[in-house]
DNA sequence: CTTCCACCTTACCGCTAGGTCAGTACCTTA
DNA sequence: TAAGGTACTGACCTAGCGGTAAGGTGGAAG
């Protein structure tokens, strides 16, 4: 309803504002806030994980989306692939350094939205009042 | 190249990981993380911005992409929009509460990002070594 | 001998996010 | 008279995200 015009922490700036269109950053943002993305880092952030097992937790996701979002991920550095030569087949995915770093800031997002996610999106305000 | 098997810090777990198909978080999830979403939020959180403003702000973006992405977080009172009734039209757009808390935790990631991208997609592995 | 599982890949295809363009209403400046 | 800025809405269309389904490999289990 009201709106607080709120002195604004921001403690960086992006030039003159958000940054322009076509540079790099727009497709990393891309990448890690895609529909899967989000979802499959967030699940590696607890640690490191077989395809059958991601492909359980991130409840929905095609086999074809799990493969090209890891894929997508690996080729960014974000998540390793390790596969072992044994039959059947195991391959382990886990996070990078790079992967770790980022899961740390969006972990908190996400436990934001699934905190606020019933009172936002059905009209459920204040639960607890 | 090398994962590291973090004994991964996480604060808090989603049930048994990442949250069911179909359920309140993933829906406000998309829309925080849209394409323009994001841009959006962190444009606003800078302060109180006019249609235009944000328009030259989040470059790139489409007057239909605007008014919808910005219909969509207002809906979900993350922003408030405060239309004056003069001639010329003004009408002035900034985030609400919940959208401050949401945007305190968009930015750093978008910083991230915006400091990672250029290694990332681009193969410019560290710069500075 | 067939099925099933693990771990994918490829082919096909619908849906919709998102782009483009035109139009509206009113005022200002050239 | 005409062009331009402000804040939109709606029609139309396409690229590509993402879903469905099938194929493939090799062992183990029925």
């Amino acid at each position: 309803m009201e709106a607080i015009t709120r002195p604004l922490p921001l403690p960086m700036s992006f030039a003159d504002g958000v940054f322009p269109a076509g540079c790099p950053s727009r497709t990393l943002l891309d990448h890690i806030t895609s529909k899967w993305g989000v979802l499959i880092l967030l699940s590696l952030s607890e640690g490191e994980q077989r395809w059958s097992e991601l492909r359980r937790r991130a409840e929905g996701i095609s086999e074809k989306m799990l493969a090209q979002t890891l894929k997508t991920l690996e080729r960014d550095g974000l998540v390793s692939r390790k596969a072992q030569p044994v039959i059947p087949p195991r391959v382990d995915y886990s996070l990078t350094d790079k992967g770790y770093e980022l899961s740390g800031l969006l972990v908190p997002l996400v436990g934001w939205a699934f905190d606020n996610a019933d009172e936002i999106i059905n009209g459920k305000r204040s639960p607890l009042a």
